[in-house]
DNA sequence: GTCTATACACAGATAGAC
DNA sequence: GTCTATCTGTGTATAGAC
């Protein structure tokens, strides 16, 4: 993979983030990494191409930040904070979504691909949400966990809700503002 | 208000849920409508004002449901029993968000004005949220409630995120799934 | 109030030179 | 791998007839 590759994901990735699917164009791409636009078209034939790398780029990265939570922390509180952080340093200054939160919306408008890559990342998600509620809840470092299943759906809802809140307001203590219930669980 | 301007901004609204606001087009609301896209231009000169007045007409129609849930229930539990309800019909299948939502993606493509529109509108509901978890706390129909302010935030955060949940995996029992732990703290 | 026709900008994408 | 040049479709918006 070449630097230009790499500069290209990235870039689109932040755009996707900022501006939606369909807020960006190959014209963004081509001013912010300094080549012509056409140029991008040798890396990614079409716009679904980058889409699909930039989803698949962000799910492996993601998968690497919970496996280094998981190495950092032992407790299922310090866990689920760990993450919580993650979330929210992934906001800018309140800016930017996590690319599942941004995708859904253009959802019409991505291939069936891009839908199926945001399905497994959030599966992941949860899963991995599960195991720590219920690491929590065991170790007693997160309070009144009854269902870790339901407890992982409402923290990652809450989670992305937090996440729009902020940006809607471009203020990212909005998001602490909406995690702060759940915070107070956490020992 | 003529007719054709009430099936304008209907038809936007709908779009905009569906699709977001950079994903419909005068083009879309012509033929959904059944008239020229020139000749929405003299109902909404610019996108922008289209844009704004669908707003506006969400917001007053969204107070009203407040209003009406307020007159049709006593206790603070039922109140946001209904406004979960009310959230959950938004859905449709699965296929639409809340309108703060579907715009918050494009907020960098949107005028102040409506920017401003988004703001006085969670402004709204946050102010209702809290009212509702004072009372739900006052009467012992919402369990633990230590801060009503907090609570909504974080109730405003989870309905938007299940909203998002619902639409990623285009399946309205998301929402409910997300739902289900705050929904079992109503008496 | 709605139409046809059109202007202008920009989107994604391709061809072919270097 | 990157470029210039170009194609085609679509977006918002306007002019002027009916």
């Amino acid at each position: 993979m070449t630097d230009t590759k790499t500069a290209l994901l990235r870039s689109a990735e932040r755009a996707a983030r900022t501006k939606g699917f369909d807020g960006f164009s190959y014209a963004d791409l081509a001013a912010d990494v300094g080549i012509r636009k056409a140029s991008i078209h040798h890396h990614f034939p079409a716009k679904a191409d980058l889409t699909l790398a930039v989803m698949q780029r962000y799910h492996v990265a993601f998968a690497e930040t919970c496996d280094r939570i998981d190495a950092a922390h032992t407790t299922g509180g310090a866990r689920l904070h760990a993450l919580i952080a993650a979330y929210r340093s992934a906001l800018g200054n309140g800016e930017m979504v996590c690319l599942c939160v941004a995708f859904s919306i253009s959802r019409d408008h991505i291939t069936t691909d891009v839908r199926a890559a945001m399905g497994d990342f959030r599966q992941m998600m949860l899963e991995w949400l599960t195991a720590t509620f219920t690491r929590g809840n065991g170790d007693g470092t997160i309070a009144q966990v009854a269902d870790p299943a339901a407890e992982a759906r409402a923290a990652l809802a809450l989670l992305e809700g937090a996440q729009l809140a902020a940006r809607t307001q471009a203020d990212p203590t909005a998001f602490d503002a909406a995690l702060a219930l759940m915070s107070s669980r956490l020992g």
